[in-house]
DNA sequence: CTTGATTAAATGCGCCTGCATGGAATAGTC
DNA sequence: GACTATTCCATGCAGGCGCATTTAATCAAG
């Protein structure tokens, strides 16, 4: 799917041999399971009927936001994904009646996106066939210390990764 | 990116709790960290001028091949894309004097495509600047110790993810 | 109040992708 | 040899993404 199907051969093309050949093999692997585990879920939702995991995302995190509606750049900055993304996914949502643009009197320049009770329903469904994906995918093939062991070597990648609300449990509405 | 915005309060809805924390944890870091870490990679070819990483799997695959060519349908086991991105992805080296295709006189519903001379520059140039990229965004942050674990983790996630023709060193041409 | 800079959101454009289909050549069957 | 199934590759179409720009509202000065 995308730059990874060299192997050590790399190495002997005269360059730097910068990269050990364990850094490499982890790039590899890392982009090529993804690449795979991420397919087989989305096909899993797919043939469960329902939309892809980016409409999950979004209805999961208005559904948690207090009242039900976010703004925009609040949705973005959850999801980390660009404005127009953003944007254009609200559009859908919205099409398909699974939220609804509110206005926003103290800035008018601005919106607010509630999620609707179709919207609340349809995250709840899928998170049966979600978390079932996951389990087939993932959960059955690790045990939960080797789950936590791959979750702290792959942050050590992130540098920044886990920034994204992690909403303590008993806590107030953010903000 | 897709899918992998949630934390534990996705189990607190009500549902069967089927994966567990670390499971479920070791998918979204998945997702995220892998997202994270090909755009930075991806951003560094870019900014250096270069094409996506695609074009330099292909451009790789095709140096190696005995000949320099490769059928379409052994590019595609190799990379693990499908024939539609296959065929695009070869017209567009070809439009960009990277590979050119060639008539395929055993079996005339096929073709081979061969690398260029330029083809084979450009993946030589751009081993140096993806190498560094690795380097940065992987190697760097992890022993090789650790790189080799997280392999090892990653795998077994695969089930079948180290098929795509490793190619034993001094070996001959496959087929 | 007017001007200029900044922020929120939307959108036009081109490229890429997935899906389905099409056409051409081969292989298998009787 | 005629028919059907299969394999190899290309392509039309719809949808999604990235990039750059636009519109509109707020803010910050002067």
């Amino acid at each position: 799917m995308t730059g990874i199907t060299f192997d050590r051969h790399m190495m002997d093309q005269g360059m730097k041999r910068r990269p050990s050949t364990e850094a490499t093999a982890a790039w590899i692997r890392l982009m090529r399971i993804q690449s795979r585990v991420l397919g087989a879920v989305e096909q899993d939702l797919k043939k469960a009927g329902f939309p892809p995991l980016a409409w999950y995302d979004a209805l999961l995190e208005l559904s948690r936001a207090p009242g039900g509606e976010l703004r925009p750049v609040e949705l973005e900055k959850q999801m980390l994904i660009p404005q127009y993304s953003t944007s254009r996914l609200i559009d859908r949502l919205v099409e398909e009646g699974l939220a609804a643009r509110r206005e926003c009197k103290m800035d008018k320049r601005g919106l607010f996106v509630e999620i609707t009770e179709a919207g609340r329903d349809l995250q709840k469904r899928m998170w049966s066939a979600y978390s079932a994906a996951i389990e087939r995918h993932v959960g059955s093939k690790l045990s939960d210390a080797d789950a936590a062991k791959l979750c702290s070597l792959l942050d050590r990648l992130g540098c920044s990764c886990v920034e994204a609300t992690p909403v303590p449990p008993g806590a107030a509405a953010p903000r």
